[in-house]
DNA sequence: AGTCGCCTGGTA
DNA sequence: TACCAGGCGACT
């Protein structure tokens, strides 16, 4: 599911929802989803310790525990952190479960297992998280910050805002979506993009992932928050999962095509190359 | 910088 | 049967 408006949302359904809670037992069907940990430490650390705190960073899902460890989940491609009752019956592909005191459960469920958890008492553990780029919702990622990455970058501009460690955050649609919104085609090369370009870009940006975040995520195959709820930005996305449609600027049929392997949709009228 | 592997399921 | 899918990391 996961792009920043979809691990956010997830976030928020889940913080309300979970804070305060004791783990009381830990279920774990599929070994290779816990990272860096055994199964048995991973069980053994996690029972007893207490929800503190849930944020995000990136498309990192961070909860934080009593005793000062980190519960770190990635959902990747197909992921879904669910809070449910236990006696609500186990969906298909739940391959991690966490229960807590109030008969309540926190669920992982992945089908294409590429998700995975880390247990931790330092971020640095846990995949990329400690380096990755900017946030681009935070107050002081400003115009100049994010101008100020493309020193020296050049390579294609998709690639370059899908890449982690550049800005934290954007996946396949959220990119497309931007780059339309600035009129820049994806195969752009970093280096060829005007002051006026990048300054439409980062507001492009900003306005797509507040607009997902609104809407509540996108939900095209597996995404739902925290609560099992589907997104309803898949009603305002401008390019994504449109070939052959008209572009609603200019009535241009949207086109697609491959970038580094991804899926790629853009408007050739609108988007300069 | 680009390609492949990880996995399962839906669709052409 | 083949190809496609919100991601990322390990390769070359």
């Amino acid at each position: 599911m996961p792009e920043l408006p979809e691990v956010q949302t997830v976030v928020d359904t889940l913080s309300s929802r979970i804070i305060g809670l004791k783990i009381t037992e830990v279920e774990v069907k599929v070994e290779k989803l816990i990272a860096l940990s055994t199964v048995a430490d991973f069980k053994a650390e996690l029972i007893g310790k207490e929800i503190k705190g849930v944020r995000r960073r990136g498309k990192y899902i961070i909860i934080e525990l009593s005793d000062d460890k980190y519960l770190i989940v990635h959902l990747r491609m197909t992921g879904q952190l669910l809070y449910a009752a236990q006696n609500l019956e186990l969906a298909k592909h739940t391959h991690v479960i966490i229960s807590f005191a109030n008969q309540h459960q926190l669920r992982f469920i992945n089908k294409r297992k590429f998700g995975r958890i880390y247990l931790v008492s330092d971020f640095s553990e846990a995949g990329s998280l400690a380096e990755l780029g900017p946030e681009p919702l935070s107050e002081d990622f400003t115009l100049d910050t994010f101008k100020a990455l493309f020193e020296n970058r050049r390579g294609i501009i998709k690639n370059l805002l899908l890449n982690q460690k550049f800005l934290a955050g954007l996946g396949n649609i959220y990119v497309d979506e931007a780059l339309y919104l600035a009129g820049i085609h994806p195969l752009r090369k970093a280096d060829q993009i005007s002051e006026e370009e990048l300054a439409k870009l980062y507001q492009a940006i900003r306005k797509v992932l507040k607009d997902g975040i609104k809407h509540r995520g996108t939900t095209k195959w597996d995404y739902v928050d925290g609560s099992g709820q589907a997104g309803e930005h898949q009603d305002y996305l401008q390019v994504y999962d449109r070939k052959g449609k008209n572009c609603y600027d200019c009535a241009e049929q949207i086109e697609k095509i491959k970038v580094s392997g991804r899926g790629t949709y853009f408007c050739p009228e609108c988007q300069l190359s």
